[in-house]
DNA sequence: TACGTGACTTTGG
DNA sequence: CCCAAAGCCACGT
C-alpha cells in the first residue's frame, strides 16, 4: 500500500465509538511513532469513511484546522467523555488497539 | 534527487 | 503551573 497513510486510514476505521485516539498514537501503531504530524497529515486528507473526529491531541485538546466545535459534537454523540476544560477525558476514552487483540 | 511543509509531541524555562 | 521552542517523518513538487 501506499505505506503509512493506509496504515493510518485503517487504524482511525479501527477505532470503536466512543473512543479516541491521538495522532501520535496512531503513529505509533502504524509503525511511526515519531510521525505523529503525519498522521495529523493523513487527516488533512479526509476522506469521508474515516472517523476524523475521533482523532485529537494527545493531551485531549482538539487540534486545529478542525472544526473543533464540529469535532467535539461528533464525540459527544458518540459517548466520549469530556473533561470540564473542554478536552476529551484520554484517561477514559484512550483506544487502545491491543485492547481489540488485533495483531499487526 | 532535494527542499519545504505540517489537523503533533516532548522537553525546558 | 503556564508559555515557548525544537524535533521529527512522510508526502508533494
Amino acid at each position: 500500500m501506499s505505506g503509512f497513510f493506509s496504515a493510518v486510514y485503517a487504524l482511525a476505521l479501527r477505532i470503536p465509538p466512543g473512543k479516541v485516539a491521538s495522532y501520535g498514537q496512531l503513529a505509533r501503531a502504524a509503525g511511526h511513532p515519531r510521525a505523529a504530524r503525519q498522521v495529523g497529515w493523513c487527516m488533512a486528507s479526509c476522506p469521508p469513511e474515516i472517523p476524523w473526529h475521533r482523532v485529537l491531541c494527545a493531551d485531549g485538546s482538539l487540534p486545529s484546522g478542525t472544526d473543533n466545535a464540529l469535532q467535539r459534537a461528533l464525540l459527544e454523540a458518540e459517548d466520549v467523555p469530556f473533561l470540564p476544560d473542554g478536552r476529551v477525558d484520554m484517561d477514559s476514552a484512550r483506544w487502545s488497539m491491543e485492547e481489540l487483540g488485533e495483531t499487526l
